[in-house]
DNA sequence: TTGACTTTGACTTTATTTGACTTTCATCGT
DNA sequence: ACGATGAAAGTCAAATAAAGTCAAAGTCAA
């Protein structure tokens, strides 16, 4: 079947570009002597966010079709540093925990920086020393429950 | 494709300029062999207000295209909120804040339910209650400061 | 035989490239 | 001072290059 023959081989490009691929539809379809739209219908049955992958693509002249491989599904990830905050947290161990869903694409430079801010000591100068990754942690991890499935 | 080209090339400019740069259309179209006008277009696509650019130009002999790149305006507005918000604020009006810069687009969805789940009474169950108020002032100007200039 | 999945192609929307034509400005000769 | 001239930049629409949409037709397994 055409489709599936089309989705592995956009899957072994994926692996080529390690997770990221840019194609031309047009181009592409040409090359295996499809229509256009068999591509698209391979991206939007197969590579769906539900499976883990993003969609962008830009239509004209020198347009192409953008696909990123997510490494593991969002919720399961973002579980994972759910469970592994604890109820205590310091300011340096949230900032690696940032880095890491930064450096996945879990979260964008912008929400990096909110997180970030919204950790930090400066914002919680407020807080007795010693509730305050207490405190850290509840927050942290609100937030983090507020990314999934969002 | 020529007009990512050039857009890079401005982009280039701009930077070694400092934000600023003044070009000649129908010189810089020589140089890069294409049509005056694609320079236009690469200007009125990609270099517009929305996206803080600033354009001015002259014709006639020695005419020339001005670009300016400001982030002003978001910053302003941001600043606005940072000034409105005091030393102490409420769950539900911090949510009046972020509901209005969601609806300006300023914060994506995403950004909102990041900063009302930090900001929120769960979040902040940790800190005593009088002081609940004055943390998340100090947490919510925190993040607007975060996503100045950003 | 039905229903889910696939294949195809006509049509739509968006983006880029090009060139003809218009407007504005500085300068030069009188 | 002033009008002619040429050097810019602006405008707009046509041509071209993609990708998106959608529904009809085909296929195949339960």
């Amino acid at each position: 079947m055409l489709a599936d023959y089309i989705a592995q081989m956009i899957e072994d490009m994926l692996n080529e570009g390690n997770g990221t691929l840019e194609l031309q539809r047009n181009e592409m379809a040409n090359r295996l002597g499809c229509v256009p739209s068999q591509i698209s219908y391979v991206i939007s049955s197969r590579f769906t966010p539900e499976r883990g992958y993003m969609i962008e693509s830009r239509r004209g002249g020198g347009g192409c079709i953008r696909i990123v491989r997510k490494q593991i599904s969002r919720d399961e990830y973002m579980m994972h540093f759910f469970c592994a905050v604890g109820d205590s947290i310091e300011e340096s161990e949230t900032e690696a925990y940032l880095q890491n869903l930064y450096g996945n694409g879990l979260i964008s430079s912008r929400e990096y920086q909110i997180v970030r801010a919204a950790t930090s000591n400066t914002s919680l100068s407020g807080v007795p020393a010693e509730k305050r990754n207490a405190v850290r942690a509840a927050l942290f991890k609100q937030i983090l429950l507020s990314l999934m499935s969002v």
